[in-house]
DNA sequence: TGCGCCGATCAATCATAGTG
DNA sequence: GCACTATGATTGATCGGCGC
């Protein structure tokens, strides 16, 4: 029974945590697009060359994200506000540029 | 041109992110595994089943003689390897999905890295 | 109307990496 | 060093859609 682990010694052995980077431009689309945060294929894909991995682990990385946010959204409250709060940012240039644009064209 | 409409608990009073959204909602129905005994005897309803070294030997073993199974090939594996027929189906199913997958991105990277401990 | 398959996902778990 | 948590991967099984 026991022997049945040593079975699957197998792959999910070495592993290795994403770069930091790579965990922030993932979290950056996951808490952006909190309301629905599944990627297409072709998002994936982007995302996949962006953080130097494979689509399979950016599958992977939502999928866990996905179910571990919903199983303690509260644990996870700081950290979407962050994210929230820099895409707020991102947000307010653009905003900033269409006000600054939009004076600059008022008769 | 896509948008999602997700329905949003809004809640916020100070908050401006903590809404619930359905995905976080979504719950799957247990499993239904019953056994080669339809009555109530072996696999308790609604758990995932650990499959054994040997069943996972042997249908590995067919996998590698057949991708897909005929029906009486997969009553006769059920048979031999104690399970349901549809467990031995998902098996398949399950272990094709993993055969493309791995056609697909695991085509390379096996050269041996510089660092060495 | 039902069945098998595909593609995506879920959900629980494993084994390891990181933190205190 | 070791307990505990964070995290990537694996996998039996579900969900929705498609074709026959």
């Amino acid at each position: 029974v026991m022997i049945l682990r040593s079975r699957f010694l197998d792959a999910r052995r070495k592993r290795r945590n994403f770069s930091k980077q790579a965990t922030e431009i993932l979290n950056e689309y996951f808490y952006s697009h909190l309301s629905n945060p599944y990627p297409s294929e072709e998002a994936k894909e982007e995302l996949a060359k962006k953080c130097s991995i494979t689509v399979s682990q950016v599958s992977n990385w939502f999928g866990n994200k996905r179910i571990r946010y919903k199983k303690n959204i509260g644990k996870f409250q700081e950290e979407a506000n962050l994210y929230a709060a820099k895409t707020a940012v991102t947000a307010a240039h653009a905003v900033a540029a269409a006000v600054q644009n939009n004076q600059t064209n008022s008769p | 041109l896509s948008e999602d409409k997700e329905s949003a608990c809004t809640s916020e009073t100070s908050t401006p992110t903590a809404q619930t959204f359905d995905w976080m909602k979504v719950k799957r129905n247990p499993p239904k595994t019953a056994k080669v005994s339809e009555l109530g005897l072996g696999t308790p309803g609604g758990l995932r089943t650990n499959f054994t070294t040997r069943q996972l030997t042997e249908l590995e073993k067919e996998f590698h003689f057949n991708k897909y199974l005929s029906r009486a090939r997969r009553v006769e594996i059920a048979a031999t390897l104690e399970l349901n027929e549809t467990q031995v189906k998902i098996w398949f199913q399950n272990r094709r999905m993993k055969q493309k997958k791995r056609e697909r991105e695991g085509g390379r990277v096996p050269p041996a890295p510089p660092g060495c401990p």
